[in-house]
Parts: C-alpha cells; sequence; structure tokens
DNA sequence: GTGAAAGCGCTAACAT
DNA sequence: ATGTTAGCGCTTTCAC
C-alpha cells in the first residue's frame, strides 16, 4: 500500500471511455479516438495527449466483449485437441497459441475427446462467437465440420485430411511418412513387417494404413500383417501387439501408427522376453517429446507437430482477415528420425 | 433464403432473439425467458413449444458475447501456463479444462513463458473479462499478482505458493516431497547426496531446495552440496549436473528439482561413463508422462499435476462464485514413485 | 477536430 | 403470462 500522492491506477469499477471522458472534459467519441493509434492524428496533440494521460490514471483498458458485440469480431479462436494430456499435442498448441499472439488473437481451447463427441463443444465455441476454428480432433465425425461450414466460420483441418477440400487441412504426409519406414526397414534386411494402426475411425489411422500398404506392396513384400488398434494410447498398443505377435510370430520389425501404440508395443515385446530391436524392430510416428530417452531410444518419424501448429494457426488468420481464400491441404514432409529401436535383420 | 416450408436451420445472418422473436409473433422478452430452463415455467406451454420449435428451425444459439456484456460475467477463465510444450503441465491443463467445463466455463490459455514475462498477458485477459485467473506461472513475479488483486478478480495459484496469503494457491507439499527423496536415498545407504535445484526464481526452486536441506539437516548430512539450474529444462539439467560432479565428484546421489533435470542430470551421468544408479542414483519430481519407460525409469515424487489441475478449477469457481472465500494454501501430498534410477550404495 | 446518436444482442427490473 | 424499457461499453456514421 502506498500512501503517497503519487498516481497509482485507482481500478475499483472499472473505468470506461465514459469515465474518462467525463475526466477529461470531451465526448466518449474523442476518447475512443484519442486511444486508437489507427485515429489519434486526428485528435488535436493536445487533447490526445490529455485523454492519454487520464485514461492511464484510471488505469483504463479497452473492454473487448463491447467491443466484439459491436464489430463482430472477438478476435478469438476456438482450438479443439483430441487429447489435450497428449505431449505432442502440448507441442502443436504452444505452436498455435504463439502464432496466433502473434497476430493478436487469443485462443478458447477444448478437449475434443469427450464421451459427448466434439459436436457440443464446437456449438459452445460458436456462442462464444470465435472469428475461426482450430480442429485437431483426428476423429473423421462430418456433423462438427458440415456444422462449422454450414455456420460460415472460418475453420482448419490440423493433423487430418479433408480431401473433399471444404476446408483447408494441415497435416503430415502420412502415405510418404510409411513409404520412409518401410523403406528403412527394408535396408536392414527386414521382410516380415506388420503394421499396429492407429484407430480405423481416425483421418490418420487409415491413411497412415493405407500408406503402410502401398509401401509394401512397392517393395514387393505382403502388406497384410495389420492391427488396428481401439485408441492412441500404449495399452491400446500393447493389446494390439498381443495380437498381433499371436497371429504373425515371424514378424521382424513393426511399424506402429504413432508413438504411444509404439511405445506400447515395445512392452509387449519385453513382456514376452524378447528384444526390441535384437528380435523385433519398432518404428513410431509423430516424434513426441522424450522419446530420445526411453529404452531403446525410439525410432520414428518426425511429423513436425509444431510447425503444423504455426501453420494452421497462419492459415486460419489468413483466412479469417483474407475476403476469401480458397481451401487447401497442406503436406508436412515428414523425416525419419533414427534412433535404436531398429536394428539390421 | 429459403421459400419452402421444410425446417433445415438457416444459418444465413445469425439468428437472434429478436429473429425468433418476430417469427414467432411474441416479444423478444418472451423468447429469452422460453429458452431459459429456468424461467420456461413462467410461460405458457405452448408458446414455449412454438418458442422452441422457431429457434431451432432457425439454428438459434444464445450470444454469450451480448449476455457477457449485459450480465458482466462471461464465463471465462484465463489460465497462464509457464510452458504450454511440457508434458506436466499438459495433464495440468487437461484437468483444469475437464473440472471448468464441467461448471460451465470455458478456458482462455495463455502460454507465459515469453520474454516479456506475463504481465500484458495478463492484462490481455483482464481486458477480455475474465471471471477469474489460473496461474501456474511459477515464477515469483508479483507485479502480475498485485494487478490481478487490485482489478479484484478472482485468481488462484498453482505450483506455487504465495504466502502472504493475498490469494490461494495449490500446490505440492515441496518440502514434503524432498523429505521423502532423500529419506530414500538413505534407507539405500547414501550419504553424500546433492541437489540440482530448479531456478532461483521460481517458487518451487527454492522451496524444494530449501526441503531438500532442511531434510538434510533431520539426518545429519550435509546439505550443501547445491547447483541451481538456470530453467527447468533437461539443457540447463546437465549444464548443472556438469558443475556438480566437478565439484563433488564424490556425490553418490542427486536429487533434482524436477523431471527434466533429472533427465539432463543422467545424460551428464551417462555421458561422463558413468552409470545411473550403478554409480549414482537420480530422483526427480513431478512424475510426467512417460517416465517408466525412460532408461533407466526414473524414480521420482509424484506432484500430482492433475489434481492440482482440478483442485485449482474447483477452488477458482468456488470463489467466483461465493460472494466471499478466503484465500488458503492447499497442499498436496508428494508420493515417492520408485522405480530403477535409485540404487542401494 | 469534436460531438451526437444509433445500435450490436442480450438481461432484468418494472409494468400490465 | 407477457410486454416495455433501459442500458452493458463500445464503434462508427453523420453532423457541425
Amino acid at each position: 500500500m502506498r500512501t503517497t500522492t503519487s498516481q497509482a491506477p485507482t481500478v475499483h469499477r472499472s473505468a470506461t471511455l465514459q469515465s474518462v471522458a467525463e475526466a477529461t472534459g470531451v465526448h466518449r467519441s474523442t476518447v475512443a479516438r484519442a486511444l486508437d493509434p489507427g485515429q489519434s492524428h486526428r485528435i488535436s496533440a493536445e487533447v490526445v495527449e490529455r485523454v492519454r494521460a487520464e485514461a492511464q490514471r484510471q488505469g483504463y483498458r479497452r473492454d473487448q466483449i463491447a467491443a466484439s458485440l459491436r464489430t463482430g469480431k472477438s478476435r478469438l479462436i476456438g482450438v479443439v485437441i483430441p487429447d489435450l494430456a497428449n505431449p505432442a499435442f502440448a507441442t502443436m498448441l504452444a505452436a498455435i497459441e504463439d502464432r496466433l499472439a502473434i497476430d493478436g488473437y487469443s485462443m478458447l481451447v477444448a478437449d475434443g475427446g469427450g464421451s459427448s463427441g466434439a459436436l457440443p463443444i464446437v456449438e459452445e465455441l460458436m456462442a462464444r462467437r470465435v472469428d475461426g476454428l482450430v480442429l485437431a480432433t483426428a476423429t473423421r465425425d462430418d456433423p462438427v465440420l458440415t456444422a462449422c461450414i454450414s455456420a460460415a466460420i472460418p475453420t482448419v483441418l490440423v493433423n487430418r485430411r479433408e480431401d473433399a477440400l471444404r476446408v483447408t487441412s494441415i497435416a503430415a504426409n502420412d502415405v510418404g511418412g510409411m513409404c520412409l519406414a518401410v523403406e528403412h526397414l527394408v535396408s536392414l534386411g527386414h521382410c516380415e513387417i506388420a503394421h499396429v494402426a492407429g484407430p480405423i475411425d481416425m483421418s490418420t489411422g487409415v491413411l497412415r494404413r493405407r500408406g503402410f500398404e502401398d509401401a509394401m506392396r512397392q517393395v514387393n513384400l505382403d502388406p497384410s500383417f495389420v492391427i488396428s488398434a481401439t485408441e492412441y494410447s500404449r495399452d491400446a498398443g500393447r493389446i494390439a501387439a498381443t495380437q498381433l505377435l499371436g497371429r504373425w510370430p515371424q514378424a521382424t520389425a513393426i511399424v506402429a501408427g504413432n508413438d504411444l501404440l509404439a511405445l506400447g508395443t515395445i512392452q509387449e515385446i519385453k513382456h514376452r522376453g524378447l528384444s526390441c530391436p535384437d528380435d523385433i524392430s519398432v518404428i513410431g510416428h509423430n516424434d513426441m517429446p522424450l522419446l530420445d530417452m526411453v529404452a531403446p531410444p525410439l525410432t520414428t518419424i518426425d511429423a513436425e507437430f509444431a510447425r503444423m501448429g504455426a501453420l494452421a494457426a497462419r492459415a486460419l488468420v489468413a483466412g479469417i482477415e483474407a475476403a476469401r481464400t480458397e481451401p487447401e491441404v497442406i503436406l508436412t514432409t515428414p523425416r525419419l528420425i533414427l534412433r535404436e529401436s531398429t536394428a539390421a535383420r
């Protein structure tokens, strides 16, 4: 507490344009103009100065809610993530936030992984009049996307493709990534290569599976050793690996639909008294944090989640601020991250 | 514009109370009441039904921005996280979101780790008229907290204590956690125990350091083998460990200020051709995801980030909705998670 | 260069 | 049981 005569901002019942105007002896709209960098040049320097001083003294901050109501722009972006607790998405979220902040947007974050689906969540975001939406929920439930489109709200998809091209989507080149994985294993001498795929109701799950099958055919290998996990998690990976190893004990290499599935697969391999990579090579997808320190350090495909997040934010803001933008599919180029979970046959 | 009689929602220029009222032939306020479950009983069932049908037909959704302006409540909570990309905070964020959603609040997420400090971020959140603030930024920069208090906005601190008790804070019992760590190492026969502490400008950094020193004194061991890292990261952990091992090569055990520091420490140990835990035991703090699969699986103190997040959200909402709540310090009870990075001397 | 006035869509106190 | 009215704090068009 200061007892001096100073000008500590008085923030009691918050300051408004009106309160600043009264204290300065000018009209509210004059205050608004004086405080707006884009308009203050139309106001006499002397008034601008007095207004600024008084605004500062009162601790005035423009009420974004009132401004939004008036202008119809909230400068708010809704971001729906399939699993907030997943470190890979944390990376993406950080990148989205970073980029949005640069453009002066704030981020309303919701977890779309709940039981009731993403639709109620998106509706809540719409009620809040978000200017745009980033959907990273990979489940291919079109009602959500349809709702966004019919409400005419700018939307981009991340980590998921929308080939109908109704909205722009940012994703890793899943097919290319699986090629990389298969080629790597083939170069190591593997022939019996299996796939623990992601859930079939997710865009990434089916795309990577297809990529795996294509890549296998291209090198004249049998692409049919595939089990789909029920969700992207270590447990689901372990369960899928159990089935897979039961059915095809001859497999010498497994490419997993994502890193968590790969980790679960490795657990199951160890559990059977086998070794990764000595008995079975495993390769993941996404390059989530900490993979370089797990045992064995996981060879994986870098899906560039951070970059995807930044690209998504950029594309979305562009779509909001431009009158019209054509939807497009932006694919990031996956890279093989070579670590120690894969070995020569 | 539709000329047919059908009822596909027309979401052209979005529906308002007014538009529904006109189509129904009643007054806006009647529509408002009919649509509010808490008031619809005051309206004749017949009107309620007609209004509901028309609202549905138009795809009406209450404009939360307009409602906020009118009521002064935004049902928005600002959440400031020190490092969004950190998996431990992802866990916490998920828990906060989960709890807030139950109470009907949405979450505005910002990363407070930027160079300019958290103050501008919090000011932006205030301009958006958030109903409350969760601050997980552990840096002890009081200007932020002072701003929150003088703006009279309900605030809770997570993973950080505020002993002045101006606001409620939720944190792990850092001192207790360090006791657990030290006791565990002592029971394993270690005497030369060192500490890679967190940054000195963070509440957790100094608290855990103090906890370490207290615990060491309690068992009559020398508490002075301490190096503070410059930030919570693997790199900083590795650098601190380098110094520490240079100065006190006799150390047989290291307790780290958090898991990332522990991981960095282990890297440095390996780099020197030593083994963890055979030569040096290491223990972390927080129990972030994936620690059970790193090499060696990291023994750590579970700080219950998810629980802290849920508690914080609950306390905040209580503070918003109750007329008055006394600030308190809620401490979670840390547990030792025994894995394989610690071994008998 | 500044003022006046009209809302944005909603809620709530006050009628009837 | 329903209608009227008065704003919330801001932006913006139109005057002077």
